[in-house]
DNA sequence: GCAACAAGCTAAATGGATTTAGCTGGCGCA
DNA sequence: TGCGCCAGCTAAATCCATTTAGCTTGTTGC
């Protein structure tokens, strides 16, 4: 099954296979046949053996002797997870691309890589505790399990944590309870008195947080359990699914909080095949990750869109350690509330769950 | 102002500068001093001289020597712009990671990094042209500008170019003038009489072979000109600014093309804010690579939402390439259409382009 | 008093590609 | 014949970190 190892095709190799020396392959290989004077017969020979005997560069040879410019190449890298929302990812890549481009200079440079491993299963990844890797890493969307991994393992090369507490590791996170607490506020001062929450079925440390303190805010206050849907994974269709089986089974709700912004997404296009209104039938705050939130029809109200400032901290703090320098082992980003039309204040007209509370599209709104 | 270049610090600077040999610094940056019986003074001595000289691993060093597991690695890239839409990345970015874990083995291991150059720039990005980085890329989100210079540079990687025809060049490409004569037929067919495109300021060659077909076919089939208006990003703000100018200039329209998704986006917030419907005043058709366009109120028609199918086509050639395969110069993407409710016919109420054309909000639609 | 052993270190080899200096054989020319 | 020169190649050094085998001391046990 498992093909037999077969030792990498070296210069070398190639040259005693065809009878010449590995500087000739090298010359050749490295397109400098021509101002090397290599007969045009051996150079096809080379080229003709590379291929057939599937020869494939060692870059760490390469790089190794490369040493007219830019010998230094710092390989960074950002671990995440392929279920974790792609957007997140690249405002961090953005980021980290940004901050690299500044520090590039005519020796140094920088190569950012992306390594993702499956959620809660990190430990499956090969080559993770590799010291040969990278310099330095930014990690992220990881699962309690992953957590549980890193804490254990040793990670060989210096790691900024986003979303998470990992002892004797830096890391940034949202301000603990904070989207959570500010959430359930916002949707009681709206005058919610039935309000759900949704989440993946998979909880990251961040998202887990968010609905535990959504839940104790609503039970403080309210004396109410939250509607807790939970969905497939973090797709608007996954979200439209789950709200549309809730709504199938007669649940009703008058507030919803969305724990990342696709779900918000796609609870709105329920919302509007269902006729049920914003903000006077449902009131919804999401996350505003995205920065699309204020293009919602309408406007969604977000509590946090901390990813870009979690993400705004973490760069720095990972040249920081590059440098060796000691960094604070935790930094708490408080999140922005923007308060917009999708949570403007009204009297629910739910209050019970069991009959179709909600009137036909069109009514007229109770109040502004 | 340029520091002085200082050579890099070595394991053996180190040695040199303690008194100690090579061997013993390394075992203790490995952090393999226990097993090595280090006394710990010396630990001490070495890991404060690596801190106060400021060293820093050289990888190439490190994964040359390592040769116990995953020898091979190969290093692939993601050339792409800052300025493109990070959604368009992060799908390559994806659809990359997949293939990798899938080829990746106990002896082979792939690293994927993103490369960013700033839009038209790509010339001036360093190191672009060492042949010491990576084994493969796929180039994309290129300006003209930048298939002109990587037209006469010779790039030594083999590359997938996408969205860009590049002599001598793996290329995947939409099929030309496809996009923008499918979005101009559905307009007509819509009904519209005096439709509009709207792009930004920068035009990849995908985005203007877009624009130019979409003016073509309209000509053609109605002897007119669409309104063009310039955004200057592709931000849906910036879509809104150049709609909301366009409006006060009192231009009106009664469709609408848009280049890229995001730019739809701001294009649904300002007919919104308006009271300008969709598609009973306005019909729009978007482009699709978000997968958000039928979460949309009203859920958008489509045309493209070719990036996907593209970096489907692109990562397995690069494979190919990668294994020195001859692959086909080029491969046409013919993008999926989806007819959805923002473009369902109408009889258009806007004519002229002087007065407000536009009844207020809630009127009632003119057919479905 | 000597073998055995441990602690603490070092010398040298290794990995792959590249480059520099230099070698060899054939040719033209005086 | 002999010199210079060129085409076409090769040997060896180099980049940096790691690892293996082995070398000194000093100590313990008998």
């Amino acid at each position: 099954m498992k093909p037999a190892y077969r030792p990498p095709v070296t210069v070398h190799q190639i040259a005693r296979h065809l009878g010449v020396s590995a500087a000739t392959v090298s010359s050749v290989l490295a397109h400098r046949h021509v101002e090397r004077r290599i007969a045009p017969a051996t150079v096809e020979r080379i080229r003709a053996a590379a291929q057939s005997l599937g020869y494939i560069p060692n870059m760490a040879g390469r790089r190794l002797r490369a040493h007219r410019t830019a010998t230094r190449q710092i390989d960074l890298a950002i671990l995440t997870s392929f279920e974790a929302p792609l957007p997140l990812v690249g405002q961090a890549l953005h980021a980290l691309q940004r901050a690299v481009e500044v520090q590039s200079t005519a020796d140094t440079r920088y190569a950012v890589a992306i390594e993702m491993f499956h959620a809660g299963r990190i430990r499956e990844k090969t080559g993770l505790l590799d010291a040969d890797r990278y310099h330095g890493v930014i990690l992220t969307n990881t699962l309690p399990e992953d957590d549980r991994f890193l804490a254990e393992a040793a990670l060989p090369y210096p790691a900024v944590i986003l979303g998470r507490r990992i002892p004797g590791r830096c890391c940034v996170l949202e301000a603990p309870e904070f989207v959570g607490r500010r959430s359930a506020e916002i949707l009681i001062d709206a005058g919610c008195r039935a309000p759900a929450v949704i989440h993946g079925r998979l909880l990251t440390h961040t998202t887990a947080d968010r609905l535990a303190a959504f839940r104790h805010t609503l039970r403080e206050r309210t004396g109410r359990e939250p509607t807790v849907l939970v969905s497939e994974g973090l797709q608007p269709r996954h979200a439209a699914a789950a709200f549309e089986q809730h709504w199938a089974r007669g649940g009703r709700v008058d507030g919803l909080f969305t724990v990342t912004d696709s779900l918000a997404i796609g609870a709105y296009r329920v919302f509007r095949d269902l006729g049920v209104r914003i903000p006077a039938d449902v009131a919804v705050v999401g996350v505003g990750d995205y920065e699309l939130a204020e293009f919602f029809a309408p406007p969604l109200t977000t509590v946090a869109g901390a990813n870009e400032a979690m993400v705004a901290e973490a760069v720095p703090l990972l040249f920081r350690l590059l440098r060796g320098e000691t960094v604070p082992p935790e930094v708490l980003v408080v999140p922005p509330v923007f308060l917009r039309e999708s949570t403007r204040r009204h009297r629910p007209t739910a209050i019970g769950a069991t009959k179709p509370a909600y009137p036909k599209r069109r009514s007229k709104r109770r109040e502004r």
